[in-house]
DNA sequence: CCTCCGATGTGCT
DNA sequence: GCACATCGGAGGC
């Protein structure tokens, strides 16, 4: 979103810093990854379907899907192509840090370290309790109980590393991946076991 | 209708 | 590092 037809990597890059609040919980995004529409097969946009049909609206908007029980959060955005989504792999929590605490642990019964309350794309949509309830949400409406605040945080500090994307069978290479150098809130990489070119 | 399988997380070795 | 829980989407029959 930070220009309207940038492409969707140099998105996803000028989103890290960007807070972000759900349900009385904000982040500052540490993590992120790009996925496109037809050109990527990693994308649920690739074939589009009911469910990936968001990702070809406009942008700005919520873009909540399930996998492995778990939740896991796009912005839409609007690339250069059809379709394109942020997923937001991981942020610092920076308010509400007593409700993250309560979700995280509601399903675990070791501690979290505040470090990690929202560390991992599921991990993220639990502190912020982010569910299917929040699809299609207008993050730049004010009202809206999930929001996202451009504002950027230590804008010349934030040294930004680019990576392939985590877990992704297809387009395992695609450098689409960017995180914040050194923090801790960023979720380790793991490639997919059959991952393919 | 049924099968396959993932943009994951956790706990244990 | 490894196993497995877990469930809806997508596609095959």
């Amino acid at each position: 979103m930070t220009r309207a037809t940038a492409p969707v990597a140099e998105q996803a890059r000028g989103l890290l810093g960007a807070r972000l609040v759900g349900h009385g919980v904000t982040i500052v995004l540490t993590e992120v990854e790009a996925y496109a529409g037809p050109d990527d097969p990693a994308s649920h946009a690739y074939t589009r379907t009911p469910r990936s049909e968001i990702m070809y609206g406009p942008p700005g908007r919520l873009y909540v899907y399930r996998i492995h029980g778990h939740h896991c959060a796009n912005i839409v955005v609007r690339g250069t192509g059809p379709a394109a989504a942020v997923l937001l792999r991981a942020g610092e929590v920076v308010g509400g840090a007593e409700i993250a605490r309560e979700r995280r642990h509601a399903t675990r019964s070791t501690p979290v370290p505040d470090a990690h309350l929202a560390r991992g794309p599921g991990n993220l949509c639990r502190a912020l309790g982010i569910t299917m309830d929040d699809l299609d949400t207008d993050l730049t409406d004010p009202a809206s109980p999930v929001r996202l605040e451009t504002a950027s945080r230590r804008p010349g500090r934030m040294r930004v590393v680019a990576g392939p994307r985590v877990g992704v069978r297809l387009a395992a290479d695609r450098q689409w991946r960017f995180h914040i150098d050194g923090h801790p809130s960023v979720s380790p990489y793991r490639r997919h076991p059959r991952a393919g070119g």
